[in-house]
DNA sequence: GCCGTTTTCGGCCCGACTGTTTTCAGTCG
């Protein structure tokens, strides 16, 4: 059985016991049913080779939920589950996410009118049976019928690229009003999460009310969803939903910490500051006589507390506080630290561009070196290069760089890990290439054992540099291959083989959680932008973002060195 | 149900906004 299906059970079992109004579970089984949909390790591994006590072993999880998952495992059922299940109609806690709807009211609406979805929910509103009980009112059944058109409306979230010219515009914008200091977007988008739920701006200003005022007011506002005396949400056309909050200068670093969250490290932030006898919330950290301590920055909000600084990429509550109380946090890769792109397409394959608009470009952006990586002979469908056209091509890349001013350009290719597991090209024409990126194209549904096999196979090639989008996943539309992420990840330290970060916008391939892991076990990673045209050069950092969610330091990444560090790690001996 | 620089029992973050309310519960982030 999967993690993720482990977990999703988990989830379940918290939405049902928050419809019963039972206090505490619920955060206790989402809690493990995150720590285990992140664990590296598959939950049937850690039972077949250390039984109950490994399920106790990650974090989150106490006797009581391993006992549960071990039912699960052992009988693929859970008695505990089904139980719970049996007392409430199948699909009850959809609505849950009814916005504006929460386990009281669902419980409430339930119980008195037998409302158990979101068909039943909507009938009801429309026929003004809600309004007929104690606690709701005629605005009840309107904000009810908005929320399920809000529900239905899709509740996808933003992919992280995808909301970066919508916070800069909206950031802009608010921050160039007189009457604004600065305005600043936190919550998920400066922890540059991989999907973006909405958009939260913080605004230092004396005037509030102005600011809450120019908002609602913006041109693109669908709907007001509130506006108060210092926070204001709003719906825009495009779906995204936008959250304002405005603070006095002295709160700009308290009110900055809590508005990036997430939740769970400030919730922990603040169980700190209780611990010590202080008060921690968005307008600073307070003493026991409610005098202001710390909060002009978020670097003293941390300090005051006995912590180090933690970078907002880091916030997820994956073990960064106990670092940071340790004083072990990494220093984090840095976003102008990336000195050559390694994974780039020309339109002698399936790019929009010629080697020079791209060598052009890259040159530009700073880059000390990149490497072309066109397409190998099976990926027909993205004009793969037969063997004689791929050496001929490598011979005009070598021609061309040799008199290109101010860029290495390496010479190379995207060869595609064929079902047996060996490489689309012949060793001999492998040897030639200066930079070998490997990565699967095809026959994505193999069982989870020939997947790995057929990477690891790949890896063993003396001839790859770099696994790139190890998973295949595109997120929303195609899920990762099934592989053993661990076993990969062993390999690839063991052969010397780089990972790749890919930065495009729906890959963001490898993810924050398997890249701490992997560095764990002492992987070197490439970040690359994987570009089929020159602006996608721009997205490098789509990638260094994943890089420093997943603790990466300058180090791990060998694309942050000196082109002569970079060829001497690469080991290749015969570079330009 | 989990967990331990206050703890093996007793905690488990904190404040703004809204609607249906005469003082607050529910929801949200």
């Amino acid at each position: 059985m999967k993690n993720s299906e482990v977990a999703k059970i988990l989830y379940d079992i918290a939405d049902l016991l928050e419809l019963q109004a039972v206090p505490f579970k619920p955060m206790a089984y989402r809690k493990a049913a995150r720590s285990i949909d992140e664990h590296p390790e598959d939950i049937d591994q850690v039972y077949a080779s250390s039984g109950i006590k490994g399920l106790m072993g990650i974090p989150g999880i106490g006797k009581g939920i391993a006992v549960k998952i071990e039912d699960l495992l052992k009988t693929g059922r859970m008695r505990y589950y089904d139980d719970l299940r049996s007392r409430f109609p199948p699909h009850i806690s959809s609505l849950i996410e009814v916005p504006g709807l929460g386990p009281r009211k669902v419980n409430v609406l339930h119980e008195k009118l037998r409302i158990s979805s979101i068909e039943d929910l909507e009938m009801a509103a429309n026929e003004h049976r809600i309004s007929a009980i104690k606690g709701f009112g005629r605005k009840s059944e309107e904000d009810i019928l908005k929320g399920i058109a809000l529900f239905r409306a899709g509740q996808k979230r933003m992919l992280l690229f995808y909301a970066f010219p919508v916070a800069s515009e909206i950031e802009k914008r608010i921050g160039s009003l007189d009457f604004v200091k600065k305005a600043v977007v936190a919550g998920s988008f400066r922890r540059k999460n991989e999907t973006i739920g909405d958009l939260d701006i913080l605004a230092v200003s004396s005037y509030p009310d102005k600011v809450v005022s120019y908002f609602i007011n913006m041109p693109e506002v669908d709907r007001v969803l509130s506006k108060g005396s210092t926070k204001s949400s709003i719906l825009l056309r495009n779906g995204l939903q936008v959250d304002l909050r405005i603070v006095g200068e002295g709160s700009f670093g308290s009110a900055l910490q809590y508005f990036t969250g997430d939740i769970r490290h400030n919730v922990r932030l603040r169980e700190i500051a209780s611990r010590k006898g202080l008060k921690l919330n968005e307008y600073g950290l307070f003493d026991k006589k409610n005098r202001f301590c710390a909060g002009r920055s978020e670097k003293e909000v941390y300090n005051y507390l006995g912590l180090e600084y933690i970078e907002p990429e880091l916030r997820n509550d994956r073990g960064e506080v106990e670092a940071s109380l340790k004083g072990r946090l990494p220093k984090l890769l840095q976003y102008g630290s990336i000195r050559g792109d390694l994974h780039v397409h020309t339109k002698m394959s399936d790019g929009t561009a010629g080697i020079r608009e791209m060598a052009d470009a890259a040159r530009d952006l700073g880059y000390e070196y990149i490497a072309i990586t066109d397409h190998s002979v099976s990926e027909r469908i993205a004009s793969g290069l037969p063997e004689e056209r791929m050496s001929t091509w490598l011979s005009e890349i070598r021609r061309f760089a040799r008199s290109y001013e101010g860029l290495k350009i390496l010479a190379g290719s995207e060869v595609s890990i064929r079902a047996d597991g060996s490489l689309d090209y012949i060793d001999s024409l492998l040897k030639k290439m200066d930079f070998v990126v490997a990565s699967i194209h095809s026959r994505f549904k193999s069982g989870r054992k020939e997947m790995t096999a057929r990477i690891i196979s790949a890896l063993e090639n003396e001839h790859v540099d770099v696994l790139a989008h190890p998973t295949g996943r595109l997120i929303y539309r195609r899920d990762p291959l099934d592989f053993d992420l661990k076993a990969v990840f062993r390999s690839a330290v063991d052969n010397g083989v780089c990972l790749e970060i890919n930065s495009q916008a729906d890959r963001m391939d490898l993810k924050d959680v398997h890249v701490k892991e992997a560095k764990d076990m002492g992987a070197r990673f490439v970040i690359s932008t994987d570009s089929h045209s020159v602006h996608e050069l721009k997205n490098m950092w789509i990638g260094v973002s994943i890089g420093r969610r997943g603790w990466l330091s300058a180090d791990d990444v060998i694309n942050t060195r000196k082109f002569r560090d970079f060829v001497r790690i690469l080991g290749k001996g015969r570079l330009p």
